[in-house]
DNA sequence: GGTAATACTTGACAAAATCAAGTATATTTA
DNA sequence: TAAATATACTTGATTTTGTCAAGTATTACC
């Protein structure tokens, strides 16, 4: 470390100013898609834990209990979410994407990955490995501090 | 390139959603200033761009020109910013940050600067290193696709 | 059996964002 | 140079998004 401290936040912050441009322009794609992007959250967390309950979710992503309600009992009136209470503990509900759910995911998911793939249309190979390592490497060291 | 383009663009996608994640939490510290998301970034670009009129900032971040002239006049009502109409084109207003402007910025910067420390903070000097390689790896290969 | 905790819902509200029309000025063009 | 078009910003109306707190039903704990 041959720079003071504060050189190197600095140039961190600098890093998530960029990046966080970059996301917003994914982000865009999936507005594109009708869902707000609490919505894609929240179903993107469905499809990857399979069956699970509200408040398994909002240990995923920090979500207001009240506004996620809505949210999933909108899916369900919209047929893309069943809903089955839980015979062992009727305070719960296990939620499931249904096939038309799952569906609209798969439409919400072409839609990001083309425009990723735009994103790094026009790189080589060597730069795409290149790309994907330092991804692996930033993960690794910012998953590390969180423990 | 030893996998399929779609394998990458996954991989790209997950680093995507982690650090979508790493951000937000930085972004609650923002809250904290009682300034709002839009707000802040607004704020921030003033600050870089010195003096600059409401299209300007518009050039650079993604914001609807209603919605940005309430936040500027809102600013201007605080005693944060100072807003003087051009005498070459009476369309435009130059806008700039009053010291009261200053000092607020310097109140949201130690927030996130803060907060950006404790995320880094058990990273060892080397580590350190490698983080800002890797960042500013991808910002360069992100960077030139953009042209 | 009573108290506290959990899982979810609901109503009221506030904040954030969008849309479209409006005003004033400047630029283009016929 | 007058008329049409474009630009810079504003404003009102509305929608969308998110928050807060109280409410219901059920379960767990002492």
């Amino acid at each position: 470390m041959d720079q003071p401290r504060e050189h190197y936040i600095e140039r961190v912050r600098e890093f998530n100013r960029f990046y966080t441009n970059m996301i917003e322009i994914l982000d865009q794609s999936v507005l594109k898609s009708g869902f707000s992007l609490a919505e894609a959250r929240v179903l993107f967390e469905m499809r990857r834990m399979k069956s699970c309950s509200a408040r398994e979710i909002r240990k995923e992503i920090t979500i207001d209990e009240g506004y996620l309600s809505r949210i999933l009992n909108k899916f369900v009136a919209k047929g893309l979410v069943t809903k089955v209470q839980s015979k062992r503990d009727k305070r719960r509900y296990y939620l499931e994407l249904t096939s038309r759910g799952a569906k609209k995911m798969a439409f919400l998911d072409a839609l990001t990955i083309s425009s990723t793939e735009k994103w790094i249309d026009n790189l080589t190979g060597a730069e795409l490995s290149s790309l994907l390592s330092s991804m692996q490497n930033i993960t690794q060291l910012l998953t590390q501090i969180k423990r």
